[in-house]
DNA sequence: CTGAAAGCGCTTACAG
DNA sequence: CTGAAAGCGCTTACAG
């Protein structure tokens, strides 16, 4: 029952009367014990609270085989790319591992050529990965990753935005929902229940992402649920990244200049905004975006921004890492699944 | 050159014709090696870029010695004392390090006290710890504990607040003065210029905490910067603890019910105000506070307080120990002295 | 089904 | 000043 003085294998195979190579297998679930010897060392490794050293354990297998880790996620096109940090975390958690035995290679895809996604993985599948680190921007090709990996016992994680998938999966990602609710309690501080609120989901390429979605729908829920009925108009506008958007009535409302504005900005584009109002001659304004890339810090400081909420998508790739790594080497699965908290930053904090 | 393929301490020995002990010591700066040898080993170090295993060396010393880490902070009056949650934080980083050898033992002082620390001080220098984490709460008991530990050659991180010290020290904590001007951008959201403000010291028995008056001059830097010709009013209003407080004029004014109010808070003590102000009929007040303490985050619910800051204490403690243990087994300070961000809670992030 | 032995990469006590 | 050998706790290939 002595559960502080560390005893090690040597120490259950005396109390058991066997070679520390039984006790082994028995740690192991591996075959070729009797199952009258396999129930007595159980006994004594539950008794003694017996825990494997994985210093030594990881010495032993590091020498001998590389745990392998695939990573598959968008294109890095410039210096400035927001996948530039997730890649940074996980070049950071590889080299804490290095001398553990990890290895990492990376695959990249361009989300508006799903197929490119398909092939990648697989490259991926046909070569032994032991883990594979990703991201569910594409449904189907997600979906068929998921299922391929659960054939194969390959544990995969999806980094920055949740989806609904065909099987539980795991994810690294803020809650989009909670951030949205965030974003309205930050904005409605400094507009009040006086103003207009605008919601703006800038189009990539492909449309509006999911999480862009569920973050308009937190910021909704946020004004539903607290201010129900002040009746506080919210617009949503739907703005081309190409900005030869049709004048709508949201637009209308935004370029009319009479009450103070919320703008809250889906994506890490928020930086676009404040051109926009000045050369429309719109004052008196709010905007709250997503993402530390540098405009956006830029307009924070100036203050044309008020507030930027942060992902951590550093920390996002560097917890991946880690999280499989530990799973991979303990069995341990608690840290596959991880809400990112939704930092709030400020000029004075960024 | 090649600084991929991990090469260890047997190939260094071969490739200078020496045996891996002589290597060993020249690794650690050991006497009993020549000269030459010493040179010729460490151009070879260097040009093969060889960095130990750390698993291999902390297996073996872990057996042998464990790193001792003596904890010596104010003492944990209740469940919901503050020092909980670095405790928390320390124990989980030892549970993570346990097998790679590290013990702790906590010390506590009272701060009404000084002798206490005082004691608990000889008491851990005169059993050879390793690294001391400890406060710096009590000025010249800090320095002393500071002059004999660089005497002794013993490393220490003070946590929760930097003072000035005899000589430089390893702090893990919030930028106070920041802090303080992320309150006032807060504050300054909600109350806009034409508003009053309130900076509120809650005194402990021993007067104002020092950091205390780190936030508050931050505070109104942060107006002096922004608004300087605003001419915007900040009461000071320090307030005992028994509130038997006598009536000032910032105190007047705070009971008047002109003008929208932003009270901040230096300290973990803001939920006594929403009581305060409803007893005295004031109404149109925004409270910034610190710390997710239980009777906090209550008033975050119920909007009372609308923006706690967060020094994540429980981090601090985690912080001190792996970056401890980081600097005793592989020499490497650079973690030792750790800025914690300033974070941003709301009612929807809490 | 079980045990004895070699070895992971480093550290140390001992011998010379 | 230098080397050879034992050992940290676990894993594995081999022998029986």
């Amino acid at each position: 029952m002595d559960k502080s003085n560390n005893l090690g294998i040597k120490e259950i195979a005396k109390l058991a009367n066997v070679s520390i190579g039984t006790v082994d297998r028995v740690l192991h679930n591996r075959t070729g014990v009797s199952a009258a010897t396999r129930k007595k060392i159980q006994h004594i490794i539950k008794e003694t609270g017996y825990t494997k050293n994985i210093l030594a354990s990881r010495l032993k297998l590091a020498a001998r085989k590389k745990i392998k880790i695939a990573i598959l996620i968008p294109e890095i096109k410039n210096e400035w790319s927001y996948w530039k940090a997730p890649q940074k975390g996980i070049k950071k958690a590889v080299k804490e591992l290095k001398e553990q035995g990890i290895s990492i290679q990376f695959f990249h895809f361009n989300f508006l050529h799903p197929q490119s996604f398909s092939e990648k993985c697989g490259t991926i599948f046909s070569e032994a990965f032991d883990g594979i680190i990703t991201v569910s921007f594409l449904e189907k090709e997600s979906n068929d990753l998921l299922v391929k990996s659960i054939k194969q016992n390959i544990p995969v994680v999806f980094l920055d935005t949740e989806r609904p998938l065909k099987y539980s999966a795991n994810f690294i990602r803020q809650n989009s929902v909670n951030a949205g609710m965030v974003a309205g309690r930050l904005l409605h501080g400094l507009v009040g229940n006086d103003g207009q609120y605008f919601v703006v989901n800038i189009l990539n390429e492909d449309g509006i992402q999911i999480n862009n979605r569920q973050r308009e729908s937190g910021f909704r829920a946020f004004f539903n649920k607290n201010f129900k009925n002040k009746s506080i108009a919210i617009h949503t506008i739907n703005h081309p990244l190409e900005n030869d958007f049709e004048i709508t009535e949201a637009l209308k409302q935004l370029f009319s200049n009479e009450k103070t504005k919320g703008i809250f900005v889906t994506n890490a584009r928020s930086f676009l905004i404040p051109q926009i109002l000045k050369e429309n001659n719109i004052s008196d304004t709010f905007i709250v975006g997503f993402d530390l890339n540098r405009q956006n810090l830029a307009l924070l400081k100036t203050g044309q921004i008020s507030f930027l909420i942060n992902q951590k998508p550093e920390y996002q790739g560097y917890t991946a890492i880690k999280s499989l790594y530990k799973f991979l080497t303990e069995n341990d699965d608690s840290e596959l699944n991880v809400e990112i908290p939704v930092e709030i930053i400020v000029k004075e904090n960024a």
